[in-house]
DNA sequence: AGCCAGGCAAGTG
DNA sequence: CACTTGCATGGC
């Protein structure tokens, strides 16, 4: 087993591993002491969380454990090969914060947001099991997406050993290509089942991969995506942003959309491509995708509920 | 019991 | 293009 700490004093701002992995931008954590896994703050002491990452993203080429603590400024690492190259690219740990905080704005939800989780990083998942999470999304519950995801590894992904204990990774797309609609309706996923079978289908005979877009100016990449079954402009954004590294997404979920109606009126252009351009620009440009995650992890948890 | 959840696709006007 | 409807399932 390869272990070894990553020191934020390294980094570039602060890391606050518990906001990163349990604001709702990624599905592929679980905290290992067994607790609800939304429940922000309610755990006692520095919980482990653990991942497996795909093969595409492992020194073997096959499916690797990670595991992962914070005590204070220092984030400690267990895992099956040499993960500290990974682990910060997979959870935004080489991003300037710092930088990318001076360009997200000042006004009061900004600012209440981004002190009340200094330190969340933007993920960067593997790309198929994120568009698949996000196609998983559609009206529902962060914590039951998260769920959801749990049972598409449990019941289709490898098993993968490490340490004495069984993990597994995320299913292939040939795996819930081959599941098909009905097995994944087994499973939970309701209507939702086609759409995933359909652009698992897609990436499995390889008509068409998430990553493919990458190089594509932003708005063409989002459009692009949305050549998947099951993705429109808000869950291509969760993509771009929460995986391929495009900072400057805004999705436009209730939200954000319930956010705009009351703080930024100005920003509702009646239409996803106009609004989005609006908000991006208020919620700084280039690391708009940022400005937007602190905001949406902060009306979820403190702030009130949506009325859209 | 009814309403709602990180929407999307297909169908109208 | 704007607007409406149907869609699975579980928690409050």
């Amino acid at each position: 087993m390869d272990a070894g700490v990553i020191d934020a004093a390294e980094l570039d701002g602060p890391v606050d591993l518990q906001a990163t992995v349990e604001s709702g931008q990624t599905y592929r954590w679980d905290r290992f002491d067994g607790q609800a896994y939304s429940t922000v703050g309610a755990h006692g002491g520095d919980p482990w969380y653990h991942t497996v990452l795909p093969g595409s993203e492992t020194p073997t080429n096959e499916p690797e454990v990670v595991r992962l603590r914070q005590e204070n400024g220092r984030l400690n690492w267990e895992a099956s090969f040499d993960a500290a190259g990974a682990i910060r690219q997979n959870l935004g740990l080489e991003d300037d914060l710092a930088a990318i905080r001076a360009e997200m704005g000042n006004d009061p939800l900004v600012s209440r947001a981004y002190d009340a989780f200094r330190g969340l990083r933007i993920v960067r998942d593997p790309p198929f099991a994120c568009l698949v999470s996000f196609i998983c999304s559609a009206q529902m519950r962060v914590e039951r997406i998260h769920g959801l995801q749990r049972a598409l590894e449990r019941a289709l992904g490898a098993e993968v050993a490490f340490d004495g204990e069984t993990y597994h990774a995320f299913p292939t797309p040939a795996a819930l290509a081959d599941a098909g609609e009905s097995r994944l309706r087994e499973l939970g996923l309701g209507y939702r089942a086609p759409y995933v079978a359909e652009s698992a289908a897609m990436v499995a005979d390889g008509e068409f991969h998430p990553r493919a877009v990458l190089g594509c100016e932003y708005e063409t990449a989002r459009a692009e995506l949305t050549g998947f079954v099951g993705v429109g402009d808000k869950v291509a954004d969760c993509v771009l942003l929460f995986s391929l590294g495009y900072l400057q997404a805004v999705p436009l979920d209730t939200w954000i959309q319930s956010a705009i109606a009351e703080h930024y009126p100005d920003c509702d252009r009646g239409s996803y491509t106009e609004t989005s351009r609006a908000i991006r620009e208020r919620f700084g440009g280039r690391y708009a995708g940022y400005t937007q995650t602190y905001a949406f992890h902060w009306l979820r948890t403190a702030g009130s509920s949506p009325t859209a």
